[in-house]
DNA sequence: TGAACACTTGAATGATTATTCAAATGATAA
DNA sequence: TTATCATTTGAATAATCATTCAAGTGTTCA
């Protein structure tokens, strides 16, 4: 604790705007989902079906498709159609950091 | 989209286990709030005790100590009695980081 | 054209959760 | 010891959200 400083009321502080608070919260919330987070790391690397994540995932077609949906306008996520299947991938150089950041927070406390 | 591999069912997929997935979801969440942002960048660098959080973020006392109770519970703050006041500081050294990798997210989408 | 497949969409339901209010705990000073 | 300040805690309320079910759209192929 010793290299932080301890405030008091005379501090001068600038706290984080409100708007940009709810935009971060908004973000971090596509990741605060066991589904999601399943989706996420699935598509690391590739580009996978609707149904065919459902499979694998052991959810339903339309469980996944409503995430995905989320994803999508989150921009996490992006989509292009072959023939009957839409292939998604992984559409923001972020978020695979953000994967890989949370997995080290997890290996580091065990 | 060329550079990814398109997947089909026979590929061999390993997708991450259930309770690993509940877990990560479980620590995104604890940034997947306004207030709980809002906290957080309050207290980069820093220690600052309850009231004085409240009345810097314009929210009651009890708010913020139960947002607190849940960071706390999740091991990203610690914190130290000082007289009447308790201090609260990050206790996560990849609490930092997550702050800034989305707050690059954020910059980057503009 | 129509049937089958792949996916999306909307409404409804149940679960989770942020905040408030009131009461309780803990520490200090008179 | 009593009063006051700082914080926590628990119950209640309201809002958010993940999933399901049923119906809809879009594509291919016979």
């Amino acid at each position: 604790m010793s290299d932080l400083q301890r405030c008091n009321l005379e501090s001068a502080f600038q706290p984080i705007a409100e708007p940009k608070a709810d935009v971060l919260a908004d973000f971090y919330k596509m990741f605060a989902d066991p589904s999601r987070v399943k989706i996420l790391y699935l598509l690391r690397g590739r580009e996978i079906c609707v149904n065919h994540i459902a499979s694998v995932l052991d959810m339903t077609i339309s469980a996944v498709s409503h995430q995905l949906q989320l994803l999508r306008s989150a921009g996490l996520v992006r989509y292009i159609r072959e023939g009957k299947n839409i292939y998604y991938a992984l559409d923001d150089c972020h978020v695979e950091d953000m994967l890989k950041l949370a997995d080290e927070h997890l290996t580091h406390k065990e």
